[in-house]
DNA sequence: TCAACTCGTTCACTTAAGTTAAGAAATAGC
DNA sequence: GCTATTTCTTAACTTAAGTGAACGAGTTGA
C-alpha cells in the first residue's frame, strides 16, 4: 500500500532511501471505515488527506440539504480550506467506502520541506497541476448543461457513477436526484428506438 | 505601477534590493489596448499574465458561441493551461479594457526560482491559495441557482457587473443573455412593490 | 448622414429542472 | 428473517431557463 504512495511521488521527484524513510517515520497511513466523517462543518482540523484506496466525499449542508461538491478517489489528495486558513470548515468530508488514506498536517509538511527542499518543488508542481485541472473542470461545468455533464462524467469517470449513490451524484452535477433520474430515463429513451 | 507588483509580492515574501532588481531586469511590464487578444484557441503560447490594471477575459467558442468562464482584474494572475502542458489552448484570452499586465514565461520562472529559492515558496503558497479560492468558487457555483449566483456576484464584485458587457456576464453565470435580462427584471420586480 | 452592426431588452413558445407526493426496491439494524 | 430506513424512480404540476424573433438605443464606418 505504501508503494502506491511512493509510485505517485516518483512521478514528480525521485526519492533517496533516507527521504523515503523520513516519510515512513511520519506514520501517516490510516484505514478508515465507510461512513466515517473526517471533518465536520465548524471544525478547525489541520489534516490533509491523500486517497490510496477508496472514496471520499465533500459536502455542504445548506438549508438542511446535503450538497455534494466533490469526490476524491485513488491517487487524489485534498487539503481542506480550514487546514490553511484557520477559519472553521464550511463543509463536511466523509468516507463513502472503506478506505486507506494518508493523513498529514502542516507541521509534517514544514518538517519534511525544510529537511528536503525538493518537496517544496513537488508541492508547487502538484498544486499548479491541480489548479489547472480544477479550472478545466470548472470551465466544463459552466459551459455545459446537466445532461452534457452527466454524459461527460460517464465518459471520463464511469466508475464513479457506479460507486456513488445517485442522490450524491445529482448534487455533484448541480441538480436534484429526481432530475437525474429523469435525465437518465431521457437518455435511455433517445438511444432505444 | 511596478510598486503594485512589489506590494503584492511583499504580502508573501520580503525582497532584497538585489531580488527586486532581478525582477525589474526581466522587463515584464506591458500596456495592452482594449480588444487585444492575448491567446487564441489552438495556440501554444507559454506566457503567464498578472493584471496590474484593467480587465482580462477568458472564453471558449463552442458551436460558434462565445462562452466566458473567467474574468481577471487588478491583482489577479493567470497561467493558461497550454503554458504548462504543451497542448494547444482550448480557449481565448483577451483584454476587455485598456490594461497594464506583467507578461512572463516559464524560463523566467526557472531563472528566478533557481537564483532565489524563496520564489519557489511564494509560488507554492500562491497556487495553494488560488486553488483554495477556486474550489470555494466552484462549490458556490454548484450549490446555487443562476439568480443566487448573480446576487452573490452583486455582493462580492459589484464593479464587475458594471465593467463587463451583459452577454459576457451571462455565460460567466452559466446562462444566456436573455435569461440574465429576465432574471434582473425579476429581482427588480421583487424589490419594488 | 445614413446604413450596418452590436447590445440589451422584451415577448411568445418550448424544454428542462424544481417541487411535492407516492410507491417500489435495496439496505441496514435488530 | 423481518421491520425500518434509505434510496431510487415515477408522476403531476410549477417555475425558470432555452430558443427564435423583434425592437430600440447606441456605435461604427462608409
Amino acid at each position: 500500500m505504501q508503494n502506491l504512495l511512493f509510485d505517485f511521488i516518483s512521478k514528480y521527484i525521485s526519492l533517496t532511501e533516507e527521504e523515503a524513510k523520513a516519510i515512513l517515520s511520519l506514520d501517516i497511513f490510516r484505514s478508515i471505515k465507510k461512513g466515517t466523517t473526517l471533518l465536520k462543518q465548524g471544525q478547525k482540523s489541520k489534516n490533509s488527506y491523500f486517497v490510496l484506496k477508496g472514496c471520499v466525499r465533500k459536502y455542504y449542508i445548506i438549508d438542511g440539504e446535503e450538497k455534494t461538491t466533490a469526490f476524491y478517489t485513488e491517487m487524489e489528495g485534498l487539503t481542506p480550506h480550514c487546514a490553511i486558513s484557520d477559519a472553521p470548515s464550511e463543509y463536511f468530508i466523509s468516507c463513502i467506502e472503506d478506505s486507506i488514506l494518508t493523513v498529514s498536517n502542516p507541521d509534517m509538511g514544514v518538517e519534511i520541506n525544510s529537511k528536503f527542499p525538493k518537496f517544496e518543488i513537488m508541492c508547487r508542481i502538484l498544486s499548479e497541476e491541480l489548479l489547472a485541472k480544477q479550472q478545466i473542470n470548472f470551465d466544463e461545468f459552466k459551459t455545459s448543461s446537466p445532461e452534457q455533464r452527466y454524459l461527460n462524467l460517464l465518459q471520463k469517470q464511469p466508475d464513479l457513477i457506479q460507486r456513488v449513490p445517485q442522490h450524491q451524484l445529482a448534487s455533484y452535477l448541480g441538480i436534484k436526484p429526481q432530475s437525474l433520474s429523469r435525465l437518465r430515463a431521457r437518455i435511455l429513451e433517445k438511444n432505444k428506438p
